[in-house]
DNA sequence: ACCGACGGGACAACCCGTTATT
DNA sequence: AATAACGGGTTGTCCCGTCGGT
């Protein structure tokens, strides 16, 4: 297995995916785009659909698994949860913003058409939602989050509200919208520190 | 103009998009499948994207632009948009909810790549927001929302997390996720009021 | 259905089906040879086999189920299928010969490998052996046949030996193989009569 | 020259050939059925056609040029014949019947349109040929079988019935169509014996 | 207003064979 | 003796749109 091509091959259709969706894009142009032939394609993948799973575990999901990952040092956990969520607002571009969240497109586009796709998306899905539940549950054994929240829904209302953020400001075609909105959520999250309550 | 065989045409390709997406949807099979011809559909529309922007016009908006119309006996404005939100959550059956907001799958697939299909979903993005945005500005001069609440950007924010869990619940193909996600949204209003905080 | 289109694809399918077998038959190519394009070709069939399917009900079978067919002045019951037989060798030519039996080809083709192509192949072939064995029961009530005889078995063996006769001459690409076995044939089933034993 | 390799090649390749047809037979999906890859194939074999001569003359040809072997000690030449064509019904079971006689199966596919194939496989059928011509030969000069028959001619009809006798059971899916009409054909060939006739 | 035959360009997948390499 | 990457032509199928008719 030469990986170079393998990665080259799954790095150029991530591309295409993020632009066209998984549907919209066509594999003979991305091949012919590469200076790459249908032989070396299907070399390494037996067809579009694998190559799309592929995409998703190998190019998508790492990005995201690692966005929540919490260490000890890491302050209080609303402040871990916020400096992340404002990171991804730093981090972006405004052309990123405009094409949208890979995740989410993958997830409206192919969730309800696809057993395979909808499987792997989740999986990224439930392990930042777990992630979110776990930092949410540390904070309140430690008396940091004001009690009575869940914090599995807690956690589910924040990717809500994230992936949400990356749609509307995807289809508004603007970064300030994207900011806004996730600063919004993040002075909500505030108001779940115990601090904030009287 | 036969308006009935005109409307059978749009109700059965919005039901068909909502399913499969715009891409997606076969106008072949669709026409076959309400045992018309393509002289019917051609007659009709011009085009296929032509058909998809009276889908979004005819179909589309008037549910959308109607559902945060607000008139003086509403009582308080976020009790009026909370209210509105849930009634989101009871109308919507597991099976819907599995399909997605027609409105947001349309966006994530279609914006980036059609013009057309952008300003229309956006005139219904805008109208949204700024029925919000007014809704909220009433509810500020009246002393009914806590001073310093940016009424645009928190319309803004409100439709990115209803359509976010709207996105969240389809991939997870679970109604109670839309329910709990739009829950934790309107519990965040809550405290939007004057009265809740000391 | 414009009957004129649909008849010359399935006329000039038969021809390259048998020519080249099903499998070896290229849709693309005997389209491109009519001057019709693929959707022609497709407006009346859905793919490849359901054509093949048609090929066999439409332009195999009625050659076939035709040739048997006994009428009350037929005379006796085996020399009217001496006859039919010889039949076959007078109107068919060299060429036709070195092509094989459509039946018998399609038969070893596609008969271990598709069960629609089976089922109809069959169809031809048992209604073959059924004609065979009522004229030999006729035979064998009116006296005219050895006793003994046992009419299911012995239609079973007269197809066997005439589409043999077909293959093997097909291989060996001679006409004259073909008449030659025939008539062996032929010699044989006249001792089934009563009169030629003592 | 590792002949177990090329060995296993042919073999496997032999039994892909009997199931789907030498068209039909996709090398790359038997090489990887194999656990082999392509360059241990075209080590062996220069191309699929060659593959497919070597399959025909080391595979099939030994079995059926073995088959009417004809030795002093062996009895009347008719009651040769029928013992040899009875041992075939004998030893094949269901599923070989259903799967037809390779070289009739070949022979249907391949003879029209591959000169190599034709003339390998002519080469068989004719070694069986010359085979049972010289035993009915044997027959006349010793008096044994009937004076008039045409040994040449009859060597034909008996390869024709016997492998009619395939095609049909195979087509019907059936060994005792096999059976039925091998025995038909045996009861035939007794009346060729000089005492069975007055 | 609607029908249905057809054009025509894609597009995914298949599969035989070659070549550099070890 | 055998591997694996890759080339590249082919094939079946799809599907949007047109056009002449009724």
């Amino acid at each position: 297995m030469n990986q170079d091509t393998r990665q080259k091959i799954l790095q150029q259709h991530f591309e295409a995916m993020h632009r066209q969706g998984f549907q919209g894009m066509r594999t003979d142009k991305v091949i012919a785009g590469m200076g790459i032939t249908k032989g070396a394609f299907y070399h390494y993948f037996p067809d579009k659909p694998t190559l799309g799973y592929a995409v998703v575990e190998e190019m998508l999901a790492p990005g995201y698994v690692s966005l929540f990952v919490f260490g000890e040092s890491d302050g209080h956990p609303v402040d871990f949860i916020c400096e992340r969520l404002l990171s991804l607002v730093e981090r972006s571009t405004e052309a990123e913003v405009c094409l949208g969240c890979p995740l989410n497109n993958l997830m409206q586009e192919m969730s309800g058409l696809d057993e395979g796709f909808r499987v792997r998306l989740n999986r990224i899905l439930q392990t930042m939602q777990q992630q979110l539940e776990a930092i949410l549950q540390k904070g309140l054994q430690a008396g940091q989050i004001r009690p009575g929240t869940d914090a599995k829904q807690m956690a589910c209302f924040i990717l809500s509200a994230m992936e949400g953020s990356y749609g509307i400001a995807k289809s508004l075609q603007s970064r300030a919208v994207f900011e806004q909105s996730i600063r919004q959520l993040v002075q909500f999250l505030q108001l779940l520190k115990t601090s904030n309550f009287s």
